[in-house]
DNA sequence: CTGGCTGGTTGGTATAGACCAGAAGTTTGC
DNA sequence: GCAAACTTCTGGTCTATACCAACCAGCCAG
């Protein structure tokens, strides 16, 4: 059973990171030092860390090194709790960063809640740590109408909750797509991942309980982050 | 400007592939070849169809070669609608291959329906294909009280739909996880891909009307071969 | 016509070494 | 005391080459 010696090496690692988790304090020792400790090339190497990657034990912070992943948030793209409750929920410090506040059009979004083209949004995007690690970054595209004054109070809260208290909005019905994706060098760049980096993209359109579009977003995830969950009663 | 010149490769096999689609029947030249066109080395050559298989764009079928892949096959794992008629509603060829019946425990079945770790179930592992293209392989472990000669009749249809009309059940009550993965050596295998390939893992359990369960299911998806889409209407 | 053999083709794996640019830590200079 | 400049470390990219094993098509024998 000759395995390849990058599989192997995969192995070993991953025990290596077992025993010596707290010890590096999630940092792996560098790859040269790790190629020599191995008596191989760091391409071999690479290869390994690059299935530890896959299988979402390891991470790498672009041009920093690699790092153990904690544990995946769950979350349940079905739900409109905010991103902040269910990361406490989950004994984790959520952060959030905006990256941008503006008036413009986009053509998904208009697609995706049946507006025409050129209509204008609300456009917020917004950067989501978990435990100090950016996990995800996201953009929103709001109906103007539905909440007129947003650009000048949005400050990192929850969206979903202000709608509903500030507007009066209820989130009724919702269309999700899931496709796994390579993160495009934008959003490698705001999460501080290296371009094509393995990455989850979740699309919503929301409209309320009339079907009035409210809301479109898309969500870019880092592969390892998360775990979706979705709990369903009733039959379908 | 200089980017990186695998990232320039990507984009020039990308409107390549564009053009040549329908000439080369799916499937790209050796990479001696391309690399020798591009006047790189295969190295290089092979970072740049990574590149391209993160995205979706190609997949490779292990040591055969690589292939533009499919449109991604638009999945709703919260319905219970048979995989043959989703896939045909699609326009595409379905085919499901049994690989093994047999009753034995398993662990995470028992956990995820609440049963002793030791309770027996009807085991069905079966590779199932979207145009020839086997796309995912799955493990279903079923209560086999529910359905008792479940092992002598099955062959390959729905589970579900044979669960509900010979035995009556209606299946209520559905927990889901989805995880990115990188296929185990067995499910790669099974797939004819290369060990380590992204997948995309789908747990479900699921009980009746009544909360007792019935059914627990493991997934290995090919990454690049589906988009998950859900559509729900009603406040959450 | 069929089944096994065979050799060329191809992807998978691995070595050895090199250079660059970003990140981070250290020193210098005000 | 602080900011700028420099140095070192590190991952990211790339070249050139080699060997192996699976695959596959074509040949050959039964």
């Amino acid at each position: 059973m000759s395995d390849a010696y990058y599989l192997q090496l995969t192995e070993q690692l991953r025990s290596l990171i077992d025993i010596n988790a707290t010890q590096w304090e999630g940092k792996l020792p560098a790859e040269r030092v790790l190629a020599e400790r191995f008596a191989t090339t760091r391409v071999t190497l690479r290869q390994a860390l690059a299935q530890l990657e896959g299988e979402g034990l390891i991470h790498r912070s672009n041009r920093r090194g690699w790092f153990i992943s904690p544990a995946r948030l769950v979350y349940d793209p079905t739900r409109d709790a905010g991103f902040n409750d269910y990361v406490r929920a989950q004994g984790r410090r959520p952060r959030t960063a905006v990256l941008k506040l503006e008036t413009c059009s986009h053509l998904p979004a208009a697609r995706a809640l049946g507006l025409p083209d050129d209509q204008p949004f609300h456009h917020i995007r917004r950067r989501r740590y978990v435990d100090d690690r950016a996990v995800l970054v996201e953009s929103l595209w709001v109906v103007p109408n539905c909440a007129p004054e947003l650009l000048d109070i949005y400050a990192g809260q929850s969206l979903w909750g202000l709608l509903r208290e500030r507007w009066g909005h209820y989130l009724a019905n919702r269309s999700i797509r899931m496709v796994s994706e390579a993160l495009s060098p934008r959003d490698a760049e705001e999460l501080l991942v290296a371009p094509g980096t393995a990455g989850l993209n979740i699309n919503r359109a929301i409209l309320d309980d009339q079907q009035r579009p409210i809301e479109y977003d898309e969500e870019h995830w880092l592969h390892d982050s998360l775990c979706i969950s979705v709990e369903l009663s009733g039959q379908q």
